[in-house]
DNA sequence: AAGGAATATTCTTGTCAAGGAATATTTGTA
DNA sequence: TACAAATATTCCTTGACAAGAATATTCCTT
């Protein structure tokens, strides 16, 4: 294994940087939902509720229990810790005290001398 | 307006989801860099680095400072703060005693009453 | 068993975004 | 002034992905 791609996983962001999926995710929110209500109450077609829903089962988002007809999604935690984590992990890397573009720009300087 | 796209920015999460400008961030973690460092320790080419910081830095994550020929990048908090927030909004959400699931069927079987 | 409801899947098509290559632009330097 | 370094931009090609339409699958009800 090569040292690639230490950040977050990319694949939860791209599950979640689509705008029905985003609106998914705060539909449910609220709670548990069946396919067609989740299509209904977002106006979307059934079956691309449906290819929208198995993003985010595939990404760990959502998952599914079976209900006779009816299969009810609901939130998973994971991600959204695991997003918690990440974001939070930049704590030190946003504040103004860490801002070293003063000390950046002196070592290019010094650099130049070469 | 109509109520559509109540959650995050899905911009903000399109530019993140890319596995090299996601690089990109986590390298600027610690502290501001010129477009050549940020090629070479990642081993882009520098037009591909160029585009992906221009990607990043019209979505607000980024931020650059022209120093003579070079242009230094470096993170903006805002970003990040806004991405905490949503995140924490979550915390009722996922949390299990809010997992209405045996509420809802309840609800689906009485419906099926009609 | 037959029909209908709820959901998933397949196929096709159009759009968009990323990489490659070449070039333009700006600035510093001999 | 000419040249080199650092960065940005343009054009082209290709691959991924989302919508639409049609169909398959599963399960319930009569």
């Amino acid at each position: 294994m090569s040292g690639k791609n230490p950040g977050l996983d990319t694949t939860t962001l791209s599950a979640l940087a689509e705008p029905n999926r985003m609106d998914i995710v705060e539909l449910l929110r609220d709670g548990p939902l069946t396919v067609g209500e989740i299509a209904d109450r977002l106006g979307l077609r059934q079956p691309q509720a449906s290819k929208h829903l198995k993003v985010l089962s595939d990404n760990g988002i959502l998952e599914v229990k079976a209900e006779a007809n009816r299969r009810i999604y609901k939130l998973r935690p994971e991600p959204f810790h695991a997003l918690d984590s990440w974001v939070k992990s930049f704590r030190l890397a946003i504040e103004d005290r860490f801002d070293n573009l003063e000390d950046y720009l002196l070592d290019l300087q010094n650099k130049e001398k070469s």
